[in-house]
DNA sequence: CCTACCGATCGGTAGG
DNA sequence: CCTACCGATCGGTAGG
């Protein structure tokens, strides 16, 4: 019980060999401001309440990072890159219906695992710069490729409907898994069961067959 | 060519009769302060942003309004009205199919005449005082009730598919409805084709019949 | 990671 | 709707 730190969360401090700020506060920095930038907004966040949560000073951050919009661009960039990371990971061998039916509940289990943290990468890179929106559009981009493959070969393969426009398809398709941040809770029991329903909807539609 | 005013924007005001403020500053605040949120969310508005491109000083906004806050209430709670009250337009004696077409097809004209307009009713009011964020809860509920009625009734009718989970579809349906903000130009000519085209992806789906 | 601080800007108000 | 201003807070930095 001695040597007992002053401060709320200084303990545990690794000693680096180098110069390099290598240890947790950077996660927890990026950590806080995900909550931080879902509850209140990224305009809405300060740098003092990061550090406050943090638990260091609010000068303190610049140690660990660039400024406030590294913070953002760091979340919203590896936020998708997680979304990509877990549809690609859906086998290419099933057929259509079965591959879009994965890509949906893969989609809908990554929101479901943090819907405010899905917020932030879905809304939030609005605030970033120019380039660095540039950046998140291509990436977006290179993701909704994964749908448009699918719906594609389905249409090709006579398993998705050729009346289909394929554009508005996915519009539609990719609004709905979007939107589910708004709703999704986390930790739901039901979740598997929701991703089917979900995926039923929409390879079925409403209308009775 | 006498009396011109030197401010830019202090020309025709109207002489009113009482007390009131009744003339259009307080609708050009409420219009500028809608794009700006749009642009910059509410956050990051300043009210020196508003009264600057309204042309009046940040202390004169007062006059008008009882704060920023009140401008986003103002814009989000008519804006949900003007949902409810386009797809209310829609006839009761259609049939479940057309009738829901008609309501995709009112929401969707709603949100492509100002799609900015849209993305600050659908996400904005999150920066509201607790007790407004009730009442616009309230409000969108009664508006998906609109929705959860029409697919009610068609289960009921067998014109929908009775296997449907109208929790799911109704998130579903919403869902995609209101990410069309992300992605509809203003004054598209092609809208009330994509509009048709919209309602063919939900209501038949993409499995082959 | 702290001390001490910078210039800029914030939402809002008193009193015309 | 303006003049003149309030206290509070902002993102960020110099120099340890």
């Amino acid at each position: 019980m001695t040597d007992v730190v002053k401060g709320a969360s200084n303990a545990g401090r690794s000693h680096n060999s180098d110069e390099r700020t290598s240890n947790g506060t950077r996660a927890m920095m990026i950590e806080v401001a995900t909550r931080l930038f879902g509850e209140r907004g990224y305009s809405g966040t300060t740098v003092r309440d990061i550090a406050t949560q943090v638990g260091i000073l609010p000068g303190s951050l610049y140690a660990h990072i660039g400024g406030k919009e590294e913070m953002l661009l760091e979340i919203v960039s590896s936020g998708i890159d997680r979304f990509v990371e877990m549809v690609d990971s859906v086998p290419r061998n099933l057929a259509p219906r079965e591959r879009l039916r994965s890509m949906i509940r893969e989609h809908l289990r990554v929101v479901a695992a943090n819907p405010q943290w899905a917020q932030v990468v879905f809304h939030q890179w609005r605030y970033l710069s120019t380039d660095s929106q540039t950046l998140v559009r291509k990436k977006r981009r290179n993701y909704e490729k994964y749908f448009a493959d699918v719906i594609s070969e389905g249409v090709q393969s006579g398993d998705f409907s050729e009346n289909l426009d394929q554009h508005v398809t996915i519009l539609v398709l990719l609004g709905s898994l979007n939107w589910s941040a708004e709703w999704l809770s986390p930790n739901d029991p039901r979740l598997d069961v929701i991703c089917d329903l979900f995926a039923d909807t929409v390879l079925n539609g409403l209308v009775t067959r």
